[in-house]
DNA sequence: CTGTTAGCGCCTTCAT
DNA sequence: ATGAAGGCGCTAACAG
């Protein structure tokens, strides 16, 4: 592998004057340029990013954290970041931790060996013991945020996007709704759960924890303990935490004979393909997942090329009510 | 940031030994080792990866070019060489195309600039002319194989899996069978549409061009082609290449009034997640994603860790026919 | 078992 | 506009 000794030879210039050709310095002379690039052609040379990066100390790759990609949700939110970090030169290097916190610190102690000029996690858990001593400024917390890790964050307003679907069941003339939320240790479960309590007594219904019920995001668990639910037809409509809890829902609805929208609504959350999909469609809400991943790219890396000292940033993005057949 | 140097003087050794302990060298002495571990846990000493990555020549990052995680196929194929990467020690990179053959190219440069250390192309679209002077054991090509570059592989029999769902369905009594694919430049249509022709030929029946439907891989084209089709009414069946095609398929046949499977037989590709859920669930060919991942993987670090020559290997898994309701 | 030392390839002052 | 030279932090001979 030629380098740029090799390639300076050839050119009967400096390293330094290859150096500079090859990082578009304007102190060139067009001649000078020209016999480097001719010299760097005929050698084949390619510059040693391994080097170029240590040299600089920066690696021009952003970690991104996240639950899972077997999921259109985060699968839009890591091409959000994904366009916007090589737009800027950067990279990314993935983690799936399966909400693994003790995998998300492993991967984040790479900020501070230098693997890695940033991170961002999406939604994955974390843990306050495992982020002592991180460099907050090189972390953007998107979809979720855990407030004991003081970074900037991009999320969407989980309260209000459950409070606006609820209170739109309630409009539909529901009245007895019941709430499937994922485990409220997740802080936007926590949110989404206040804003369904906010929706019902602002209409004024009763809020009673008995009617929210807490399951895991896939269909099953949700389906299987609403079919085994005594009393489900005592309620009328059904707001969930995701959309393929809302399928269980409607699975469920069906095997007891109910008929959807009129005798049980049920809506979901992320507007997944599947809510467009199924039959009957899914009411549900949409997050713009791609511009929050897109904006998490943007201030990291912003941050990162900033030198002065940038502000913690909390930036909520709109999301949308999605009516379809299912409420 | 403390470097080797700052541990050597607190620990009153030398850099070599710090550099020892930091490789779990066995040579040096218990008593040492612990003064050099005191010292690091002192100034909080992290290694520069940079620096070690630039002297060991070496990134420990795996490259995974595919066209897009939005879809659970690929998903799982990730998770496979994540996992697989994370237990030797390397991280991926990642590169999602949308089957841009330039951009699969631009980052599989990063190769000759050791930003990484090798590369598995999984289904991205790929250029022979933009494939000149890749290190070819340095690659490895999962789920489809273009055979102008010469790399290891690792995929199932495509001919073989379409064999089979047609066969399947010509033993249910099935006559007139569609078969709706993606473009045949694709290598794994191409092979698709082989298998399917030869199920229809080895059966006795008559294959015939026109009875060959290409479109993409989504559920909206072939649903708009099959509920114009003049004449869908006297097929009884379609393989598709895809669950979502098998989704636009089912939904055409219902608008149509078909039966399904008796008056008309739907048959998918992939087993993803909405084949199971859907209703009627879609029978398809189940490949073994995560395997696929994960064996590609292990030959690529298996290769890049030999110091010999590793020969070219062409693996062939396991698919599996997963029969529902819809065929 | 431990220390000394020479780079790895590149960029970047500092001169000229 | 160009060149000479130092050094980024670490590892790996080699010497002892």
């Amino acid at each position: 592998m030629p380098t740029v000794k090799d390639v300076a030879k050839r050119a009967g210039v400096s390293v330094a004057t290859v150096s500079r050709v090859l990082n578009n310095s304007e102190k060139v002379s067009e001649q000078t340029r020209q016999k480097v690039l001719k010299a760097i052609e005929e050698l084949g040379f390619k510059p040693n990013l391994l080097a170029r990066n240590f040299r600089k100390d920066k690696s021009n790759l952003i970690l991104v954290i996240l639950p899972t990609i077997a999921n259109a949700y985060f699968a839009r939110v890591v091409k959000g970041i994904e366009d916007t970090a090589r737009k800027n030169g950067y990279g990314i290097l993935l983690c799936t931790t399966q909400n693994s916190p003790e995998i998300a610190a492993e991967y984040l102690k790479l900020i501070g060996k230098k693997q890695v000029d940033g991170a961002i996690i999406a939604s994955a858990k974390i843990e306050i013991d495992f982020c002592k001593g991180l460099d907050t400024r090189r972390i953007i917390q998107a979809c979720e945020f855990y407030s004991f890790l003081d970074t900037s964050c991009v999320k969407i307003d989980h309260k209000k996007a459950f409070y606006d679907v609820v209170d739109y069941l309630i409009k539909k003339g529901k009245k007895n709704i019941l709430c499937a939320i994922g485990n409220e240790d997740i802080p936007s479960e926590f949110e989404r759960k206040e804003g369904y309590r906010k929706a019902i007594e602002e209409n004024g219904l009763q809020f009673k924890e008995e009617n929210v019920i807490r399951c895991s995001y896939g269909w099953t668990e949700l389906y299987e303990k609403l079919k085994n639910f005594c009393c489900l037809k005592k309620y009328d409509a059904i707001a969930c935490s995701s959309d393929l809890m809302a399928v269980g829902a409607i699975k469920a609805a069906k095997a007891l004979g109910l008929k959807i929208p009129d005798e049980f609504s049920v809506t979901g959350f992320d507007n997944i393909m599947i809510s467009r999909l199924y039959e009957p469609s899914i009411t549900t809400i949409a997050q713009p997942m791609y511009s929050i991943g897109e904006k998490a790219a943007q201030i990291l890396i912003d941050t990162l090329e900033s030198p002065g000292v940038f502000e913690k940033q909390k930036i909520i993005l709109p999301h949308e009510l999605k009516t379809r057949e299912s409420a």
